[in-house]
DNA sequence: CTTGAGCTTCCAGTGACTGGAAGCCCTATA
DNA sequence: TATAGGGCTTCCAGTCACTGGAAGCTCAAG
């Protein structure tokens, strides 16, 4: 398999399979002619990242959770454990997300958005804390 | 005002406050010595900087909201529409985060997380869709 | 034989800092 | 007066996970 069909069947672009193989993710073997020549186990590891990526693990997470499925003696632990500090990291990130969003949403609802030039949110921005909230 | 007192005041460490006047956003004087040598509008500068950063808005956002600021003429319509744009984008990050969330914490819980290389959650990545849910 | 798509490598840029090195400046103390 | 230290300066490199683009090779179709 080519790169090309490889990116379609993984849904992971060329670009980025190249750059997995620079960081030694994915090993894909060379034809003749130079290009890479992906085997279904190459296709089926760049799918697994695909969908370790698409639930936010970082790089070297994926590096973990795909050597841990390599090896069959690992312990379920293991991955349980990469995958509840990511979840605790995905909850840390809401919840920040969440105090932007109430504070944010507070000074819109406060801001005419009219043509006057007054404007609460920029007035919080500015220290200034007689405001909503 | 020496860039350690700006630091301390502002909240911002030196080496981002150097950032800032990299790409523009303060513009500190000289002292003879070659010192940065801050007046108290840029410290002010550099406050709201920090709330309009915490609040997640993008380095090109806080450049517009902070000429904004200092524009008698602005329209609070301006402002509000960098606000708007802001939280909806923070509101879609929220709820990819929360999809990711969701899926993880089904196959956490689904994984007995023991000795055994059984795992669902490694199932999930690989691409077997017999589990949970 | 040409055309065009697909493949290769290499270099640079993204955002918003952050770390570190080398070296100048200032003040206080021995 | 020498020196030690802390603060300041600049510049370069690294972070994370790609992504874009240029130059050039290979391959299949017409």
């Amino acid at each position: 398999m080519n790169i090309g069909e490889v990116a379609e069947r993984s849904g992971i672009p060329p670009k980025t399979i190249r750059y997995y193989e620079d960081i030694g993710l994915v090993r894909p073997q060379r034809s003749g002619n130079g290009y890479r020549a992906f085997r279904e186990t190459d296709l089926h590891k760049l799918a697994f990242l695909g969908r370790a990526r698409a639930l936010g693990f970082s790089i070297e997470d994926c590096r973990n959770l795909l050597s841990l499925y390599e090896d069959e003696t690992r312990e379920s632990a293991q991955v349980k454990t990469i995958a509840e500090e990511h979840l605790s990291a995905i909850d840390d990130k809401i919840a920040q997300l969440q105090e932007m969003r109430e504070t944010l949403s507070h000074l819109v609802e406060a801001c005419r958005g009219d043509h006057r030039p007054d404007c609460p949110i920029l007035k919080d921005l500015s220290g200034d804390l007689k405001n909503i909230r």
